[in-house]
DNA sequence: TAACAAACAGACTGTACGTTCTGTTTTATT
DNA sequence: AATAAAACAGAACGTACAGTCTGTTTGTTA
């Protein structure tokens, strides 16, 4: 662990120590001219990244700045100087989040049969959603009712999210020679809150297996709901 | 000697040691001595309402003393002394609200054959599960993660709860006739998640009607899961 | 190179929070 | 009645938090 246990007198032994001629504990060696702009995306996402960690094991109420800073191993002022606000990296919280998780579906879109893919759903959201990147973003929709910003942040990025999602599912669905249920959005939406709920259950209980079962019995559903799509099936009366 | 402080004395306009012969400011007439068990009650009731509405309307970071001791139209002594500690009345929340849960539960089948009521089991889930107090024990069970008592005391709630439900469930699936499926837990878990992302989903988003379609899938698939309780359309198309 | 701007570091501050404390009113007990 | 205890009221307190500020280092540009 980390410890900050400094006295807060000024502990200002001697410490001019600039320019150092050898580079000691960084990279070796090598100089490094590097370039802001990946400075900052480096502290950027180091922040984004302890914000989501912090989130996912404490919850947001007990989710402190100092306790990112701490986690990322990022200084106070750095943190300000990238994100003046807390809802700041709340809010970069979730865009960066939601872009990861796209690009995690588009790529077992492409690395599997849309058959396949599809057969695969629950467990892929499952894999997105139990994420602790998930459950950060949970966290964040909670409390966002308490800040309008951040709220209608939240919405319209959400909004984007679920037309795109849907959209594609039902592209995925027609690449296999299948239409969608009338009802496709509704039964969409529950899988998605079915997932969400088995998630935020799996926080405070140990029982993976058990919720793993839930997800086999999502599975199952989807192929019931989706027929042609259950694993075994080419005639039937 | 504490009296140094009345800047703004408005209402106490001039000394105290007055014991008016006519109570001036007492409630309009009949004043019946209420016994002081009922003010207890009273006030614990009043203030766990209003914390289930706070949790509810603004998140458990926003829930603060002092916003439950106003929204409950009591003073902070009054709070303080039935509820020392913020995590007291918290832990209160919690087991009410379950013991009123568990109450509407046994009054549905109470009021219901048990095949009507295994039907209509969704439908009561989303009753008992999106109402505020729902979403007061979801914020309580995430906000519990930063503090052992309140996570183990939930904990043992929410273990005791878990088996008597589905006992019940599994009894009125006798008394209708019906055995459960060997997987019948982890269905049963994987409703209430259901039903629990729905109702978080319905706080920010206000497309009520869309929830419940997806709560009628939900019925739909318990038809499935569980055919003999499908409602039975003779002729209908 | 110098001058500037961005990135960083950390102390400082106002405030809002949960808790504690002192004092008052209401009910119970004798 | 007198006395004690419970319920209530609200000020006072310490603290931890988010936000701000001043100063330093590092990279960019003229």
């Amino acid at each position: 662990m980390k410890k900050s246990n400094e006295p807060k007198a000024a502990v200002r032994t001697s410490p001019r120590k600039q320019v150092p001629a050898k580079p000691l504990t960084k990279k070796p060696s090598r100089r490094k001219p590097k370039p802001q702009a990946q400075r900052s995306a480096d502290t950027r996402n180091r922040l984004i990244d302890a914000a989501i960690a912090c989130l996912a094991r404490v919850g947001y109420s007990a989710t402190t700045v100092t306790l990112v800073a701490e986690e990322a191993e990022v200084s106070r002022g750095a943190m300000t100087h990238q994100y003046p606000a807390k809802n700041d990296l709340m809010l970069a919280v979730v865009e960066a989040v939601y872009e990861r998780d796209g690009e995690h579906y588009r790529r077992t879109v492409a690395e599997k049969s849309p058959m396949r893919w599809i057969q695969d759903l629950p467990a892929t959201m499952w894999d997105v959603i139990s994420q602790p990147s998930g459950i950060a973003v949970i966290e964040i929709m909670l409390a966002s009712r308490s800040d309008r910003e951040l709220a209608d942040k939240l919405r319209s990025v959400q909004r984007n999210i679920d037309m795109t999602a849907h959209q594609w599912i039902v592209e995925r669905l027609e690449s296999a020679g299948l239409r969608d249920r009338p009802d496709g959005e509704a039964v969409h939406r529950l899988f998605v809150a079915a997932i969400r709920g088995l998630s935020l259950e799996g926080l405070f209980r140990r029982d993976r297996a058990g919720v793993e079962k839930s997800v086999a019995v999502l599975s199952e559903i989807l192929g019931i709901l989706y027929p042609a799509t259950a694993v075994r099936s080419s005639s039937q009366s």
